[in-house]
RNA sequence: GCGGGUGUAGCUCAGUCGGUUAGAGCGCCGGCCUGUCACGCCGGAGGUCGCGGGUUCGAGCCCCGUCACUCGCGCCA
């Protein structure tokens, strides 16, 4: 018989009954009634109860142990009684009858228990990661991604990629980041950096003639953490040779999809059915959803409203406006008949994220009389556009002033019957009424208010949009939306120094190319970059490369690096250049990322096995540590600590 | 670097208006129990109320500072 098990403490069934078992496991649960002992043995696989009747001679030594002990056990497999069958366990219909009880690896009393699924401090269960490992939730989440990682790798092997591993120890990229530097024992005072991407690597492969590459690859940035984002994560990184944005969407769309429809169980996933994902344009998602990763289970488009406060009798934002600032709208469909305290709460919270304040117009519930025989005005003013094909808000409006008839006066009344708030009462009857239209508001919604300038507004509007989606219960859920956008500016202005930035991957192409940026605007230029967007997560970036040296060279200039440097730095790769590189695109999705929400989980600590806490440290190994002096040494790296920080309470043992 | 939240027994949490000896459940230790499966019953141990200072006759509670964790901003795609 085998050492330690001849089954797993999932195997076991009915028809195993009359066999000799061997089991190893963890004591997961231990019930002792004196003269009978249960114990609940627990494996990666199952659980299969084991009994121990008294005046058994290992009754006692199994009465001493403690839970998430290691035990082997060995007997017979029975039946249960009738009336004591577990239906809940799959192993519920037979138990061991325990003759021999080795144990193999005794455990301390737990800091936190591992059989039940209360909830433990954070920094305990990472400095315990092992025993919350055990647990339920994580040896899911940990199968899972094993699982989501094996279904990527198959799709992109089937798709024709091929993996292939770049090094690790690299130089540092241009991507943004902080790099993690890692000292060069041979060759005193330099370093490598730990790669935030394989960037320029893949691009070589490219270069190399390969054709179409990917890798489930590390990544390291050394910035602050956030939930969705650590100091160390997997991308999955493809590049193509020969391919157009278009080639990129269509051979990694089904990919993405086809993984998270593998494992949504009856979550709806976007594209299913075959449709393909919406493409946003990032200036279109920045109007729309205040964002460029918008939460497409939130319902609501922000509308710009600028036009109905130029000019208009709230001078707030009518000097906004006056001044180059934009005016967003963000519906609120229902909201209307919220008590004060609901617009009140929302308030503040705007102050809190920096916000003035945040305005809003609610309408009343009532049915607008003024313009029967219509229910209410929207209805009014759909039905006037069936007859005036096109015809705006601002139109009808007009329209509705010229009525011929005793109705004198009707703007007004239908105005101050519709409007309730501060806003409304400021605001001309006929403009309220367009804005009402524009934003499609209905009796009884409400519309808030984002204004300044261009960026701010449209960022605090995004910022409201996604308040207001979860405070009024709109958000679908159990879903997948996805949705690509487009065209990233290629520049940016630094607000700091006034000077031309890359806004993102300064490898990318920039739309129009050479041609562009010799006649454009830098400002005005697109490149050929993208993000797939998933519930308002960002899960893929990607672009078109620039396979040209010389455009390199120009865009480089642009953002001010004299050619020079531009050589210095990425001399590898523009040197390749030169020797004939095939156009080329890619892109790479956070694997992390994509396990979190398939999981379900509000953070990316939940997806990994070893995961650091935000401060950068994994508390249970105990990184990052110090080193000895003569390792230093050998480095030539001597420390110069900054003075040490005030007086700190004990630290927990 | 900045803002919000949290911090009371090993764990989850309660703790009233500032007032006697800071409680409960789980866990742990001891005892009882032959059909439980979150077993049950009886008993017990266990507390720097994160830390430091202040106000007060008196502080877990109020004030100031500080530390840790966490969420967010900045940063980062």
């Amino acid at each position: 018989m085998h050492a330690y098990r001849t089954h797993t403490c999932g195997a076991l069934r009915a028809a195993d009954a009359g066999q000799t078992a061997r089991l190893s496991g963890w004591v997961h649960r231990k019930r002792d009634h004196g003269g009978l002992l249960f114990i609940d043995l627990r494996d990666h696989y199952g659980i299969t109860q084991c009994v121990i009747p008294s005046g058994s001679p290992v009754f006692d030594a199994a009465d001493r142990l403690r839970p998430e002990s290691v035990i082997t056990v060995t007997g017979e497999v029975v039946h249960r009684e009738p009336g004591t069958v577990n239906e809940k366990l799959p192993t519920g219909a037979v138990e061991l009858r325990v003759k021999e009880l080795v144990l193999q690896s005794a455990a301390e009393i737990l800091p936190f228990q591992v059989a039940q699924e209360q909830e433990a401090p954070e920094e305990l269960r990472l400095r315990y990661r092992f025993l919350d490992l055990r647990r339920e939730r994580l040896q899911r989440n940990m199968i899972l991604r094993a699982q989501i990682i094996d279904s990527i790798r198959r799709r992109m092997i089937t798709a024709g990629f091929n993996e292939f591993q770049t090094p690790i120890l690299t130089v540092s990229s241009p991507e943004g980041a902080r790099d993690f530097l890692v000292p060069a024992r041979l060759h005193p005072g330099k370093f490598y950096a730990l790669p935030q991407a394989p960037q320029q690597y893949k691009q070589l492969t490219m270069v190399a003639g390969f054709d179409r590459y990917f890798q489930i690859a590390p990544c390291f940035r050394d910035e602050a953490g956030r939930a969705d984002r650590t100091l160390m994560f997997y991308q999955l990184d493809v590049e193509m040779s020969f391919v157009t944005q278009d080639d990129v969407f269509r051979t990694m769309e089904p990919v993405i999809r086809g993984c998270f429809e593998e494992f949504a169980g009856s979550r709806t996933v976007d594209g299913a059915d075959g449709t393909a994902w919406r493409r946003i344009p990032y200036a279109q998602a920045m109007l729309d959803y205040g964002s460029d990763k918008p939460d497409l289970r939130n319902p609501l488009v922000i509308r710009d409203v600028t036009q109905h406060f130029a000019g208009s009798g709230f001078g707030l934002f009518a000097k906004i406006a006056a001044s180059g600032g934009v005016v967003r709208a963000i519906p609120a469909p229902g909201a209307g008949g919220n008590p004060r305290s609901f617009f009140d709460k929302l308030n503040e919270w705007a102050r809190e994220q920096g916000a003035g304040g945040l305005g809003y117009i609610s309408l009343r519930s009532e049915p607008d009389v003024a313009v029967a025989p219509y229910r209410s005005l929207r209805e009014a003013f759909k039905e006037w556009q069936k007859t005036n094909v096109g015809g705006t808000a601002t139109e009808y409006v007009a329209f509705l002033a010229a009525r011929p008839g005793p109705d004198e006066g009707t703007i007004s009344a239908i105005a101050s019957g519709l409007g309730l708030g501060p806003i409304a009462r400021n605001l001309e009857p006929e403009r309220l009424l367009a804005l009402a239209l524009q934003v499609d508001l209905d009796a009884g919604d409400a519309v808030f208010f984002a204004a300044g300038k261009e960026a701010d507004a449209a960022k605090f509007a995004g910022q409201t949009r996604l308040r207001l989606g979860n405070e009024l219960g709109l958000s679908e859920k159990d879903a997948f939306r996805f949705c690509w956008i487009t065209d990233f500016p290629f520049y940016e202005l630094n607000e700091e120094t006034g000077q031309v930035d890359f806004s993102h991957n300064p490898f990318s192409m920039p739309q129009g190319e050479m041609e562009a940026l010799e006649t454009k605007d830098p400002l005005t230029i697109p490149a050929y970059q993208y993000d797939v967007v998933c519930n308002g997560y960002e899960m893929a970036s990607g672009a078109i490369r620039n396979h040209k040296a010389e455009i390199m060279v120009k865009a480089f200039g642009i953002a001010g690096y004299p050619p020079e440097a531009v050589e210095e730095r990425f001399g590898g790769m523009l040197n390749a250049f030169r020797y004939g590189a095939p156009p080329h695109g890619g892109m790479a999705a956070g694997i992390d990322r994509i396990v979190m929400l398939l999981a379900e989980e509000p953070n990316l600590r939940e997806v990994n096995l070893f995961p650091m806490n935000q401060q950068g440290e994994e508390l249970m190994m105990g990184s990052p540590s110090t080193v000895e002096p003569a390792r230093l040494k050998e480095l030539s790296i001597r420390i110069e600590l900054p003075p040490a920080k005030g007086a700190a309470g004990p630290k927990a043992p």
